[in-house]
DNA sequence: CAAAAAACTTGATCCTGATCAAGGATCACG
DNA sequence: CGTGATCCTTGATCAGGATCAAGTTTTTTG
């Protein structure tokens, strides 16, 4: 089994002492992993100020949950996954955060998930200990978190209804509608759907086996519903046969079965 | 099959008059379906002016999926559940809201998912338009919020996870515990976890039938876990026994299955 | 660039839970 | 308190996907 790699390579010494006083209560329980409304200029400028940037490489973990939450994380480049380790080895993936979401939910000072590198990603990475009076003393900040918090609401709840679809494909086809969702919103040049993630953690984020993964691709693709460019580019060329197949509605035309050739 | 009754039954006079200007931004996409850390005196004496009393009996509709979204919902007494329908006639219930909790999510104005009571209910209805003035003066509730959406956040979460756990047992065992996490901290008269909702209900929200939810709940009893005193109430009588379940441990002592009798 | 290691695909088998069907327990309501 | 309606349980069948296993492709790394 592969050994994580852990190096923070980190363009700042790591120096996270010890906690300031009793557990604050605001910041660390507020921040969560991941989001989607882009700050804005002021607010990224005041970002440049207090934090440092800070890079991984594809596999390197940024923290485990259980950490000492000292930090947040905005992402500026790349993709990360937000997952919990199972005791039978496997993980489970919580999601995907791509650039401009925030990285780090916390509760009483701890990361709840453990967050990973899935490409080489840029990050922000903002002391809770400097962002907190900030906070506090820019009650328009508060804004920005509770959007952050509704979209990563909104996302959870979608993930939880991806994964109480019963078939496989559903699932699979659930999952690159988000992926596009969030990609249209980003750069319009490709009509492509990019997949930055391994099959597995596809199918650690669906909930299915990766041998699923594969097979609920082929199927997708036998439908004509996608096809593949290579491994990680796919486009949608027929949206209503992605859709029948999310709702789960048998569209094979042939009468059911045929089991004696009669 | 049962036809949804719709009655506010509610005491005061329904006037949700035209949106007021362009959709606001703050409070429509702010509140959130349930929540858990009780509003404080303050919070309760605000609420108590600017809201409204109204009540539904067991089975009403609260409100639907895609109405104006002109007020938010604070639990008094009673259980709701949050839903969506889906297209085969069945139904994906996001959650289980308890006394204290918020109902209402809404985005760009409308409802997300619908909500009905699960027991019969008691609820203040805050009026959008009434509070969202006071959020903005009150920097305060703002952390309210943003707590209660911290909240929200987690429960999905781990409403996902519930989800991605493959044997059934390992759903209801997940669920129980929910259940009992929550129930603790209302109440520690009896040692017994109230189930308010119906088989179908606990089925629509681990994402089994119902069939496999009795079936669960029989292997659970039998493997020493749990016991019944009703239909509605059971308790937890072996607790490391649940979590192997949970952890989807084979805990069979016997080889693994004999089929002739020898 | 070549070797090694991951990652991915495909096939075969088995098991769990969906589904259909029917009987039994509770509840709502007059 | 009785009667229908709903809810719940149990049984039987069947299909989808987990798992094991092996082969292929891609990526990593020295």
């Amino acid at each position: 089994m592969p050994r994580r790699k852990n190096a923070p390579d980190s363009s700042t010494t790591r120096s996270h002492g010890p906690p300031g006083g009793g557990p604050s209560i605001i910041a660390p329980a507020l921040w969560t992993s991941g989001a989607g409304y882009p700050l804005n200029a002021e607010e990224r400028a005041l970002l440049a100020i207090i934090a440092t940037v800070v890079r991984f490489r594809k596999g390197e973990t940024i923290y485990e949950a259980g950490d000492h939450a000292d930090a947040v994380f905005n992402i500026i480049t790349g993709v990360v996954k937000s997952y919990r380790d199972l005791p039978d080895e496997k993980q489970h993936i919580v999601g995907f955060l791509f650039p401009d979401d925030l990285v780090g939910l916390a509760e009483s000072g701890k990361y709840v998930n453990s967050a990973e590198a899935v490409t080489a990603v840029t990050l922000y990475r903002i002391p809770t200990r400097v962002l907190e009076p900030r906070l506090r003393r820019n009650p328009n900040l508060d804004f920005q978190v509770i959007a952050k918090l509704c979209h990563e609401l909104r996302e959870a709840q979608r993930h939880a209804f991806l994964l109480s679809k019963q078939r496989a494909v559903a699932r699979m086809g659930l999952f690159i509608q988000m992926l596009e969702t969030y990609q249209a919103g980003q750069e319009q040049v490709t009509q492509e759907v990019y997949l930055p993630m391994t099959r597995s953690d596809i199918a650690a984020y669906v909930g299915i086996s990766p041998e699923a993964v594969s097979r609920s691709f082929r199927d997708l693709v036998s439908r004509g519903a996608i096809t593949f460019r290579d491994r990680r580019h796919l486009k949608i060329i027929d949206r209503a046969q992605l859709e029948a197949v999310i709702a789960e509605v048998d569209t094979t035309t042939v009468p059911r079965r045929q089991r004696t050739g009669d």
